[in-house]
DNA sequence: GTATCTGCAAACCATTTGCATAGAT
DNA sequence: ATCTATGCAAATGGTTTGCAGATAC
């Protein structure tokens, strides 16, 4: 999904389509951290608009989990916000602070089954790792 | 691991057995919500120690994790906890924030081939299911 | 006796809300 | 013209800290 695409998403779903929603948009999409807290977006979406006020990316992102477009967690204390892929897994170093997606299809059908989930279920599989290192494998 | 196990461990480590840190104990292993919020916890303690504070158990809970006899992850802004045990999958249903453990030792072994992991890593599976119901096999 | 613990109160900080003005359609 | 969005500022609420007096050992 590109921001276009996105964006003709959100004017579907009557949203109203502004300068900082576009460019709350495309941070989203082109950021390279896939698993920015709020304060991160908001510090990459000022870089580009810098009048933007946090309300805004605020009751943006919102919207934007309401739609089913991002997913939101939790991580020490910060909202992470993550633009909703096929379900993966989130490998979380907490030692480093680091996560790492992992698109393993097989691991989620096996989780799935083991945890019978239906395929309507929206899952996200957050593995948080309490060690000094993670395999670098990934 | 029992009460008095936890407390020699502790008493071990050189903490002090408090009567607050007593019923601290006891509560986290008796409880039948094995994944409490702080204050959930901070509520059932203060039903056996009625003048305990939320700082004496906040500073016990700290410390119970630098000794990893507890794991602490948050669910919707706040804090769980959880008694260490071993390796698990928590099938979290955001929905209905409820929080079911899930023992299947074929599971984590998959995921720990799958993700690199190896035997000293601690971890913890938090699968977070978007949908308004889950299977009640569990 | 001494190092640690307790409990009170205040500080902290990310999140959330209220509302008047501005803007998209 | 209307309905929604923006941005300021304040409220919220769980977490965290400082510290003086109390307690475990």
């Amino acid at each position: 999904m590109d921001v276009n695409d996105m964006l003709s998403l959100l004017r579907s779903k009557g949203m109203k389509i502004t300068p900082q929603r576009i460019e709350i948009v495309r941070t989203l999409i082109e950021l390279k951290d896939n698993h920015p807290s709020l304060k991160q977006l908001y510090e990459e979406v000022r870089r580009r608009v810098p009048t933007i006020s946090f309300s805004t990316l605020y009751s943006t992102i919102q919207k934007l989990e309401e739609l089913g477009v991002v997913k939101l967690f939790d991580l020490l204390g910060e909202t992470r916000v993550e633009v909703n892929k096929r379900p993966h897994i989130n490998l979380i170093d907490l030692k480093k602070n680091k996560i790492t997606d992992i698109l393993d299809e097989d691991a989620i059908e096996f989780l799935r089954r083991k945890l019978g989930l239906r395929e309507e279920h929206f899952i996200l599989v957050n593995v948080l790792v309490y060690a000094d290192s993670i395999d670098e494998r990934h």
